[in-house]
DNA sequence: ACACTAACCTGCAAGC
DNA sequence: TGCTTGCAGGTTAGTG
């Protein structure tokens, strides 16, 4: 599943639907993270009005003759797609929202369902509100990491995917951000250097957009909304390469656990 | 405020 | 072959 660049991808094959009018909202199976709401029934006869990204948020903006009326937020959380079907294409196991358009029907896929859909009145949902900086933004620059972390003891590694200090880095990035920055992910948040702190600001803006230039990494089942997949997995250094040779000194990559997600790391090329 | 844990679920692969 | 175990891309809520 999906991290931002996945998440980006995603959005950007959606795009072809702005325009398009809702026909039909069907909801096989509303025990996602958050029940989906009833109210995804009123999207019925709205037109989308814009397609957005903010962290691994989608938000679909929906309205009449061009007037804002409502915005739904989706989550793809760990195991989530969203793909463009013909109408008669045959229902998947785990196709638990449908919502039709003219020619077309967008069908919301989790087989995990950790992802949401959730019904938003305005723009201010407390999801939302609490956010950080966007990773690809001006505003997420090694003054603005050095400011959040130089207090913080906590690992590296937790600390660039901490969604109070910034957001669209999960596991995988932030693992291939820290080898390629020769930065160990056990290493205490405030003991980095300047020097280090924009070594890693920059490398984690050029894996993402990297990422988001080859359609983003192909784990298991993840597929953008054209059902394709990403091609950045065959890019990856360490991510998912346990055991096996670092591609810079051949040592053999180790695996540990930081805040219960795998941290794969080099221990020759990142010291502690 | 911070740091850590458990929890939400299913599917898959590895090990016995 | 079949059962059990552990692990998976995310994020929130709750604990001390």
């Amino acid at each position: 599943m999906p991290e931002l660049p996945e998440v980006e991808t995603t959005k950007t094959s959606l795009l072809p639907l702005i325009g398009q009018t809702v026909t039909g909202v069907t909801i096989h199976q509303p025990c996602l993270r958050w029940p989906v709401p009833d109210d995804l029934h009123h999207l019925n006869g709205q037109t989308l009005l814009n397609l957005e990204r903010r962290a691994k948020y989608i938000l679909a903006h929906f309205g009449r003759k061009n007037v804002p009326e409502n915005c739904v937020l989706l989550h793809l959380g760990m195991s989530g797609s969203l793909t463009l079907s013909p109408f008669d294409r045959e229902l998947r196991k785990h196709d638990h929202v449908l919502i039709n358009f003219n020619n077309i029907q967008l069908r919301y896929h989790d087989p995990r369902r950790f992802g949401s859909i959730l019904w938003l009145n305005d723009d201010t949902h407390s999801l939302l509100s609490k956010l950080a900086p966007e990773s690809l933004s001006i505003e997420f620059n090694a003054d603005y990491l050095w400011s959040k972390i130089q207090n913080k003891s906590m690992s590296i590694k937790a600390a660039i995917m901490d969604n109070h200090i910034v957001v669209g880095v999960g596991n995988i990035y932030a693992t291939e951000a820290l080898f390629h920055t020769q930065i160990h992910p056990l290493r205490p948040a405030k003991s980095l250097t300047t020097q280090e702190v924009i070594a890693l600001t920059q490398e984690i803006k050029r894996i993402l957009t990297s990422a988001i230039a080859l359609g983003g990494s192909t784990l298991r089942d993840y597929v953008n909304g054209l059902g394709e997949n990403g091609y950045f997995q065959q890019t990856l250094d360490v991510y998912g390469r346990a055991n096996e040779p670092c591609h810079i000194c051949q040592t053999s990559i180790e695996t540990i656990k930081i805040g219960q997600r795998a941290s794969a790391f080099c221990p020759t090329c990142q010291k502690i």
